[in-house]
RNA sequence: GCCUUUGUAGCUCAAUGGAUAGAGCAGAGCUCUUCUAAGGCUUUGAUGUAGGUUCGAUUCCUACCAAAGGCACCA
């Protein structure tokens, strides 16, 4: 039997009394489910059906506790009414304690089998060639790895797949500036930040100078033109050369945050297939104006774009539609296509979608869009034109100085306090975005930076190694092990009063781990788990405050409160794992 | 002007139509001869406005106010 198993039973019997009472279709539900093993598992029947049936919702409470004595509920040990016409249920104290002790040997606790067999795609990051890896990328980053990891966690196949910009007109004005400035051109032997920051600079001239003078506007269009026909080598090697950079730097951001992708599609691979797909499809999605090929969205109330401009050249949308139907064609059996973008393409993305759908049904409808948060600063709003952008790289390394200043007095070797700073860093910043609903603008404060008290990916990390230092010193005591059935009627343990500090609630909230993957899963929601387990970190610590978990005077107790730290190391290094965030070995 | 999204505590965020709306930060006060104090405990404080649907609304609907994004050849 399962918790999911005791609520159904629950369901059913209270479903079938209010049939016989005469409810035509009766639809009992569980209201806070959360709390289940308290004795707080309830059911709010008694005041949906109360009206139908003419009796005041207390009433009807009464009559339903009453029918249920002929009920034999499993693991259920009592019902008693709570409050205006809700029913509580209380779970046995057995039933937890032995799903405790099972959980603290599985490690694999949290995964669920919910999308077995799907396979799914996930497109995220996309960063461009030539410009800054900032902060926003760190936020489709890392929502986009945590989604996959709860897709994989839920027994799906996931490919992780980038869409990298490497042409258009931003990198035309990278190349101009570049090939105007080629004395200050760093060697192949700089570091590669150096050389990627270089080519951020360049970018950031490029755009002034195309905006300022008419004459550069009219090289750089030119030159824009000549590196999509690949038709200047000067040109080309410039180009050749920074896209390589570029590239290679991204490669070590994503093996530091964690990230592996299955795959690559580039911008430049899908324009031309884009716009072939585009013209087979004029007269029956889209058609001419002014020019140039439009989809006219008025009729599924969107609004019209353009696919291919007025030069016959593709847009965006052009290429969105030769990237999207490239995935299905690459990778066989695609369920859903998940593409993760900034929200200020929501609209844009409907209008897509929707040409997607006219054209192959099955792709357009498989695709589905989600438009993360901006991050936004404090100071005004960044732009990487501008070049007043905060990096990526800038973030983290100032986040790992910070840990390191925190970490000066332990007694760890240089070595394991810069392993321990990254992890810290990356969590803090990880944790900070997946925080609040993914849809939601951040607003980055550079004076406050990112927490590492309370609220923050650290107070996770640091209950789990507490955890995990005290599951280690257990191990050099060589502690007793005791089994459910003998802790419980010797010691009277597993009841309201031996749960002094937190109740019970620690381990009902354990239970419900692979619930809340579930949900979080489904609505694609990373936030749901971060605040799931912020709320276990507080009652684990408080747990831990208030007890000794190891006591040699008490075997059986410790033998308990053990298997509930263990539970509580694997839930949480499990559930940071799916936000993408290291549980450091110590901190 | 039209479309989309968002308005919850001083600040940053939560809350499958259900019970007393949860956290953290900031403020006040406690707490390390005991498994890591990046911790724990106590305490002040909130649903933009006006209606509607419902036994019940932060949640659904309408209007208004406010903010963000989008609205033809940028990505």
């Amino acid at each position: 039997m399962t918790i999911s198993g005791i609520s159904e039973q629950i369901i059913r019997a209270v479903n079938t009394i209010l049939k016989d009472m005469g409810v035509a279709e009766p639809r009992a539900t569980l209201e806070h489910p959360e709390n289940i093993l308290h004795g707080d598992l309830s059911t709010n029947a008694a005041l949906a059906y109360a009206k139908e049936l003419k009796m005041n919702p207390r009433e009807l409470a009464g009559k339903i506790l009453t029918a249920l004595g002929d009920y034999k509920l499993e693991h259920v040990d009592k019902n008693e009414s709570a409050g205006p016409g809700f029913i509580n249920f209380q779970i046995n104290p057995e039933f937890i304690g032995t799903e405790i002790v099972r959980i603290s040997d599985d490690e694999k606790f949290g995964r669920t089998p919910v999308l077995k067999s799907k396979k799914i795609v996930v497109e995220y990051t996309d960063p461009n060639a030539f410009k800054v890896f900032h902060i926003g990328h760190l936020m489709s980053n890392s929502i986009g790895e945590s989604i996959s990891r709860i897709i994989d966690y839920s027994g799906a196949t996931v490919v992780r797949l980038c869409y990298p910009s490497d042409i258009g007109l931003h990198i035309a004005k990278a190349v101009w500036a570049i090939k105007n400035n080629l004395k200050e051109l760093p060697s192949e032997d700089t570091a590669i930040t150096l050389r990627t920051d270089f080519l951020g600079k360049m970018y950031v001239y490029g755009t002034a100078q195309y905006e300022e003078s008419p004459e550069v506007k009219a090289e750089i269009d030119s030159i824009n033109k000549k590196l999509f026909e690949k038709s200047d080598k000067e040109l080309n090697d410039i180009y050749e050369k920074g896209r390589r950079w570029s590239f290679e730097h991204f490669e070590a951001l994503y093996k530091k945050l964690g990230t592996k992708f299955d795959g690559y599609i580039y911008e430049s691979e899908v324009a031309e297939p884009g716009k072939k797909i585009v013209l087979a499809h004029v007269g029956k999605v889209f058609q001419e104006s002014d020019g140039a090929i439009v989809f006219k969205g008025e009729d599924y109330g969107l609004h019209t774009r353009v696919f291919l401009n007025s030069q016959g050249l593709p847009t965006y949308e052009a290429k969105e539609i030769g990237l999207n139907t490239k995935k299905f064609a690459d990778i066989p059996d695609i369920d859903t296509s998940i593409v993760l973008t900034g929200n200020e393409q929501n609209e844009y993305f409907k209008v897509v979608r929707k040409a997607l759908e006219l054209i192959d049904p099955k792709i357009g409808t498989r695709t589905h869009h989600i438009g993360h948060g901006m991050l936004r600063s404090t100071a005004g709003k960044m732009s990487s034109r501008k070049g007043n952008v905060i990096t990526g790289e800038s973030l983290i390394e100032e986040m790992e100085e910070m840990t390191l200043e925190k970490m000066a007095d332990r007694e760890m070797t240089d070595a394991e306090k810069k392993i321990v700073a990254t992890d810290v860093a990356i969590g803090a910043i990880r944790y900070s975005i997946l925080r609040q609903a993914p849809g939601g603008n951040i607003i980055y404060d550079p004076e406050k930076s990112v927490s590492f008290e309370g609220d923050s990916g650290p107070y996770l990390q640091y209950a789990a190694v507490r955890a995990l230092t005290v599951i280690q010193k257990a191990n050099e005591a060589g502690l007793k092990k005791f089994s459910i059935k003998d802790i419980l009627p010797e010691s009277g343990f597993i009841n309201q009063d031996s749960f002094a500090v937190t109740a019970g609630t620690l381990e009902r909230m354990m239970v419900r781990f692979p619930e809340m993957v579930e949900r979080a899963c489904k609505e694609y929601a990373p936030h749901h788990i971060t605040g799931y387990l912020t709320e276990l970190a507080g009652l684990f610590n408080s747990f831990y405050a208030g007890n000794k978990i190891i006591d040699p005077t008490k075997p059986a107790e410790s033998s308990y409160r053990l298997s509930v730290t263990k539970a509580f190391a694997t839930v949480m290094t499990n559930g940071l794992y799916l936000l993408g965030i290291n549980v450091p070995p110590k901190m």
